[in-house]
DNA sequence: GCGCCATGAGGTACG
DNA sequence: CTCATGGCGC
């Protein structure tokens, strides 16, 4: 039994525990991802469990990849559990069994950019004006709507004030334009797959009959969609593993729901709790401040951490003058660190903040003072233009119905759009979406199209553009079928590695905003941007449980150190060009006092804590 | 079909 | 301040 050999107790039986619904509280950095892969290994090794009929769901693509990439070193083995997250469940759902509701197998996946588009057609069809509302508001609204699974016909009866009762006239016509188009959103790939389920009772018992054993990582960041599909596809052999931390739900903001953790009790009532309390990661006051600034959240329970690691030097709280300052402070630091530790690597640091605005003040200094850095997030791969422009030839021949493809094909030129219909004409009449490879329609379509001839090679921008068409040739070359590649792009984001004119990537500190920082651990973390209306934002200043979530984020954040946590704040701060006296964030007073009186904070009875 | 200018908005972000 | 968008003129 080698496999529990290097787990603790709370893991060991968190792993054997393999029957009925379960639910694990797993607080950070208490090792996770290692029991979920021991639990796996348990389930085939022990209990001789096929793992084609264990199911894996989590959070992102790139948790997915990394969950395939362990589970593939540990089992060594051909056959391997299926990982996938929700999203590309149900599309794959959907291709297969979805034509049972009269869904097509080769509708498209419409990104934001399809959305909003849609969104503006239907403004336009309906005369209404993009002055008068914005499409981007309209938008979120209905997603919102549809995250609560409310439709188009009862969206109208829920409707609340003027806003949501005019975006209740464009929702049912931007459905029925989806339906046109043959095209899914996002969020439909999650209610459509529901609505298989509960209209199909066929294709709901392929699937429970399939899936054995289920486990779902991040369960405290599924919305009502995601929660109904786990019931659903355990509901067979009820073997539900689900796996979260209250403390770390900060997606609330696009549909999630931490209670559904909750929900997950009383709708399993024999269900088994673990919990995971020992934390591998950080220093113990690196934990007792994490603890500290959550205590101040009553509206989810909160798992306290202990650690066997040592007590850590004290984090540092440093006050500015201005960004450009607090930028001065962290590469200063980072050298005084490196004196004291020379194997300390700039690839061990990271900084977070709340928003990507704060990103350029650091970017500036950071240029400025030759500190190489790797900055996390911006434009995706599949959303810059020329790989949109591309993809949108290659979805029309898939699925020819669609209007917002040929729309933003057209604008790129009346020429080049009637020697694509040609091709297209020629291509649904021989049906070559199923026998021609990915790569030979590419090419074909380029060709045809002279669309490279847009850009010039001599021109930098250009150029990085022409680049990132060849970095598609080569996926296309991976998928040869025209629907799974199409699939896979829509699905899988692709990080986009913007010119590596930095240097050397393993040698740089890395920038991100909080919610990128999420799952991932670091020697050094600076929390910058510390202040009232920044962190806790502004926008969230206005409900207890926006503030709530704003505190979750910082507990995130504070918990992604494994041994120096710095925090910062400026006196004075210069956003969108206008300068502003600052506010120290609320969540710096909420620190345990003994770090508080070591940095010379006092609590000067002026409280920004208004709530 | 492209480029210029005015306008406006500016949280976080997975699929 | 900066970026994206849309309208309009050439």
């Amino acid at each position: 039994m080698d496999i529990l050999n290097k787990l603790n107790k709370e893991q060991q039986e968190a792993v054997v525990n393999t029957d009925g619904p379960m639910i694990i509280l797993a607080g950070a950095g208490s090792g996770k991802t290692r029991v979920l892969i021991h639990k796996v290994l348990y389930l085939i090794q022990e209990k001789g469990i096929d793992p084609t009929e264990i199911l894996m769901v989590t959070f992102s693509n790139k948790a997915a990849g990394e969950m395939r990439e362990r589970m593939e070193l540990a089992l060594d083995s051909p056959s391997l559990p299926i990982v996938s997250t929700f999203h590309s469940l149900c599309a794959r759902i959907l291709r297969r069994h979805g034509v049972n509701i009269g869904i097509p197998h080769n509708f498209v996946i419409y990104d934001t950019q399809d959305q909003l588009a849609t969104v503006k057609e239907c403004m336009s069809l309906l005369d209404i004006d993009q002055k008068q509302a914005r499409p981007k508001a309209v938008l979120e609204t209905i997603s919102s709507a549809k995250n609560q699974m409310i439709d188009a016909k009862t969206y109208s009866e829920f409707a609340k004030g003027y806003f949501q009762e005019f975006v209740s006239n464009i929702y049912p016509v931007y459905e029925g334009m989806l339906v046109e188009n043959n095209a899914l959103d996002f969020d439909d790939l999650l209610l459509k797959t529901l609505r298989l389920f509960s209209e199909d009772k066929n294709s709901l018992e392929f699937y429970q009959n399939s899936i054995k054993y289920l486990l779902i990582d991040e369960y405290q960041d599924t919305n009502s969609a995601q929660y109904l599909l786990s019931k659903y596809l355990c509901g067979k052999y009820k073997n539900i593993c689900i796996v979260g931390d209250f403390a770390q739900s900060i997606y609330s903001f696009r549909g999630a729901d931490f209670r559904n953790l909750e929900r997950f009790k009383k709708d399993f009532p024999d269900s088994k709790t673990f919990q995971l309390s020992q934390n591998y990661r950080s220093t113990q006051s690196i934990l007792n401040a994490a603890h500290s600034v959550i205590s101040n959240n009553s509206t989810h329970p909160i798992l306290k951490l202990w650690t066997e690691n040592a007590a850590g030097s004290d984090l540092r709280i440093h006050e500015a003058n201005d960004g450009h300052q607090e930028a001065e402070y962290i590469i200063q630091t980072v050298h005084t660190l490196q004196k004291s530790d020379p194997l300390l690597n700039l690839s061990d640091v990271a900084v977070l903040y709340r928003m990507n605005a704060q990103s350029r003040t650091l970017e500036e200094v950071f240029l400025h003072l030759g500190v190489p850095y790797k900055l996390v997030g911006g434009v995706r791969f599949y959303d810059r233009k020329e790989v949109k422009d591309v993809l949108s030839y290659l979805s029309l021949l898939s699925n020819p119905k669609d209007k917002i493809a040929r729309a933003r094909l057209e604008k790129l030129g009346k020429r080049r759009f009637a020697n694509f219909e040609e091709y297209l004409e020629n291509f649904t009449k021989n049906n070559l979406a199923e026998s021609k490879k990915t790569i030979d329609i590419l090419d074909e379509v380029l060709e045809k199209t002279k669309y490279l001839e847009k850009y010039d090679e001599n021109d930098s921008e250009d150029l990085a553009r022409l680049e990132n068409i060849k970095e598609l040739r080569s996926v296309a070359i991976e998928f040869p079928q025209l629907i799974p590649f199409l699939e896979n792009v829509s699905l899988v984001e692709a990080e986009y590695l913007p010119d590596q004119k930095k240097g050397d990537p393993n040698n740089a500190i890395t920038l991100m905003t909080l919610h990128a920082a999420k799952g991932l651990e670091f020697k050094v973390i600076f929390l910058v941007g510390m202040e009232e209306g920044i962190f806790p934002h502004s926008q969230s200043l206005f409900s207890i449980s926006d503030v709530e979530e704003e505190r979750r984020l910082c507990y995130v954040g504070i918990t992604r150190a494994k041994d120096h946590l710095y925090i910062t704040y400026v006196k004075e701060r210069t956003l969108f060009g206008q300068r502003s006296n600052s506010t120290p964030s609320r969540f710096i007073f909420e620190l345990p006092e003994d770090v508080r009186e070591i940095n010379n904070i006092t609590y000067d009875g002026g409280s920004p804590n208004f709530l």
